[in-house]
Parts: C-alpha cells; sequence; structure tokens
DNA sequence: AATTGTATCAACCGCGACCTC
DNA sequence: TGAGGTCGCGGTTGATACAAT
C-alpha cells in the first residue's frame, strides 16, 4: 500500500506558477499569515494548488528579502566550506546565507560551483587511488584554504593557487582523523602528521581519495556515476589536503570528515559561548556546525533560527 | 534558418521526522 | 503506543533559454 498522496492530484494545477497566483498567495499570506497549515492554505487562498507547491514557491520566490542573481566570492566561500564540512545540508547552508535559498544554493552548487571548482582541480587530483601521489600536489596548493578573504576573487585566486605546476614538491598530508587530536580541541596546534602511507592504509581514506566530480569516475555505481557519497568524501579529502580552513577570529579550525567527526564525539565546550555573537558565516566552529545539523533534523522550530537574525525574520515572515 | 546540444532553474516527488490525538 | 496528518529536506525532472554547428 502506498502513501496516501497530500493532496487531491486531479484538482491540482502542476508546473509554473502564473503572476496572478503569485499575487493570490503573496496577498493571502501577508494578510493571514499560513495559519501553520498549508495544505489547508490552497483552498483558503482560492488556489488550485498543493500546500507543499504554495509552500515552495512562498519559500523560494515569494518571501521578502529573497535574493537572486549572482553569488559572491564570499558566498562561494561560505558554501565550499560547508558542503565540505557537512555535505549536502542546503538547508543549512542556506542558514549562513541571507537571502539565499536551499533550492537556490543546491541548484548553484550542481550546475556551477562544482563544475567551477572541478575545473580547478589539479589534473593528477581526477585520477582514481592508484595515481594519487603525495608529489601530485604542488606545495603552493595547502596555502590557499588558508587564506583569509582578500580582494582577490574565490575563483581567481585557486586558479592563480594551482596555475604554476611542481613537479618536485611533496606534501605532507594532516591526517584529521587522528582521535587524540580531535579530542584535544580540534586545534591546528594539535594535528598530526600522519603520512599518505597511512591514509592509504585507512579504509575510510581510500574510500575520501576518490577523485572529487564525475570524469574518470571508478564506477563505483551502477551506471558509472560517481556516489553521492563518495562525491562529498571526495570533496572532503580535496578541502583537507588544501587544509581548507574554518576561521574562528584568530584561530583556525581545520576542517575534518564530518563522519568520521560525528564518530568521535567532539567536545568543543570552550567555544559555545562564542556562537550567537558570531558576525559572520564562516565564524561558527565545528561543534556549532554539529549542532546545526541536530537541531535541524529535529523539530521544524528547529534551532537554526537562532544562528541569523536575518534567517529568523524570514522565518517569522512565513508562520507571522 | 534549422537543428542539436548544453546550461539553468523552478517545480515536483518521495521520504523521514515530528506532532497530535 | 501507534496511526494519521503535516512539514521540511534533498534528489531529480522538465521546460526554457542560449550556444554551437
Amino acid at each position: 500500500m502506498g502513501r496516501a498522496p497530500c493532496c487531491d492530484k486531479a484538482n491540482v494545477k502542476k508546473g509554473p506558477w502564473s503572476p496572478e497566483e503569485d499575487t493570490k498567495l503573496k496577498e493571502y499570506i501577508e494578510k493571514h499569515g499560513t495559519g501553520g497549515n498549508w495544505i489547508s492554505l490552497p483552498q483558503k487562498a482560492g488556489l488550485r494548488r498543493c500546500g507543499k507547491s504554495c509552500r515552495l514557491r512562498w519559500l523560494n520566490y515569494l518571501r521578502p528579502n529573497i535574493k537572486h542573481g549572482e553569488f559572491s566570492d564570499e558566498e562561494d566561500r561560505i558554501i565550499c566550506t560547508l558542503y565540505a564540512n557537512i555535505g549536502s545540508r542546503w538547508s543549512i547552508i542556506a542558514a549562513q546565507l541571507p537571502g539565499r535559498t536551499d533550492n537556490d544554493i543546491k541548484n548553484y552548487w550542481n550546475t556551477k560551483l562544482k563544475k567551477k571548482l572541478m575545473n580547478l582541480l589539479p589534473q593528477s587530483h581526477n585520477t582514481v587511488l592508484p595515481y594519487l601521489t603525495s608529489s601530485s600536489f604542488p606545495s603552493h596548493c595547502t596555502s590557499y584554504f588558508n587564506q583569509t578573504p582578500t580582494n582577490t576573487s574565490f575563483t581567481t585566486s585557486l586558479e592563480q593557487q594551482f596555475s604554476v605546476p611542481s613537479s618536485s614538491s611533496s606534501i605532507s598530508l594532516p591526517f584529521y582523523h587522528n582521535q587524540e587530536s580531535l579530542l584535544n580541541g580540534f586545534s591546528s596546534n594539535t594535528n598530526t602528521n600522519i603520512s599518505m602511507q597511512y591514509q592509504l592504509q585507512n579504509p575510510m581514506m581510500k574510500e575520501s581519495l576518490v577523485m572529487f566530480g564525475s570524469e574518470g569516475s571508478c564506477c563505483s555505481s551502477s551506471d558509472g556515476s560517481l556516489g553521492k557519497q563518495e562525491e562529498i568524501m571526495g570533496f572532503q579529502n580535496f578541502m583537507q589536503i588544501n587544509k581548507f580552513n574554518l576561521s574562528h577570529g584568530s584561530d583556525v579550525v581545520d576542517v575534518n570528515n564530518q563522519w568520521e567527526r560525528e564518530k568521535v564525539n567532539l567536545c568543543f565546550s570552550q567555544n559555545h559561548e562564542k556562537q550567537i555573537t558570531s558576525t559572520t558565516p564562516l565564524d561558527y566552529d565545528l561543534e556549532y556546525i554539529k549542532q546545526l545539523i541536530s537541531s535541524n533534523s529535529g523539530s521544524c522550530n528547529n534551532g537554526y533560527l537562532s544562528i541569523d537574525e536575518n534567517k529568523m525574520e524570514e522565518k517569522t515572515m512565513y508562520y507571522y
């Protein structure tokens, strides 16, 4: 037995919204709010639409303060940072970008940003494990993600980082999965450098060394495309290799593999008081992101409302 | 000018989680 | 406690625009 439909499909209009429908929905919500019930809203508003469709239209297009158009370099940076940490939790990422919707960010990532980054990866990174050696990565690659934001554009900066080939350099890859260093507060000072050899012996890391992206995939899924998890892990590995960092004031917190991080139950109690007073999205520490995840997967009136005042305002607008 | 390929993004769908009774 | 209703999320699809041939 299948799931009961959320609405009478036969009596519901689908496809693009007309300006008249937009006006009806906008006027109704501005006047009455959603009443906490999207399912009954279309009927009350005189719309032949599914409640979910109304909700989506409102959240992604009609609500106030929605930002459309080009993403800034800073937004790119935030998206990349958070994607490396938490994967495709678009709603959480959107919570860090006032005016942007999860749908917007998801589309932007899938259609542009991912490709942008793919093109900037060193060719040697776009290979499967046996071809990935420490000498594949120019040493200057490691410095990019340690940069603080400058006037240089995000991608231009990446291009500069990757544009000069270096055949002889080698890098020592910090192994952030080291539990001791994690439990000691996860500061950059406690990173333990563990050889690439170690990583290759670690099944988890072997997985993560699968290239990030689609070309040259090792056919992890039946259709030859790269699996989602592998893509995220590959990206995390890419970010890790390049020491992509979250800054937290003067502290620098290294990005770590989320899945591993969750296993070791990090403790960041000393940073808790910093959370709400942060002024820039990248000021959140990893524990904070964890909290976002847990609160986000919890109640609908979730924790991320407290993150960003703009978002809170928006949420308040939804429900009045 | 017509056709084909590619990129973009709004919208849909299904699922898991939560809430209420 | 569990069944039904609803919400919100993330993946995917499809229409349209634009570019290339």
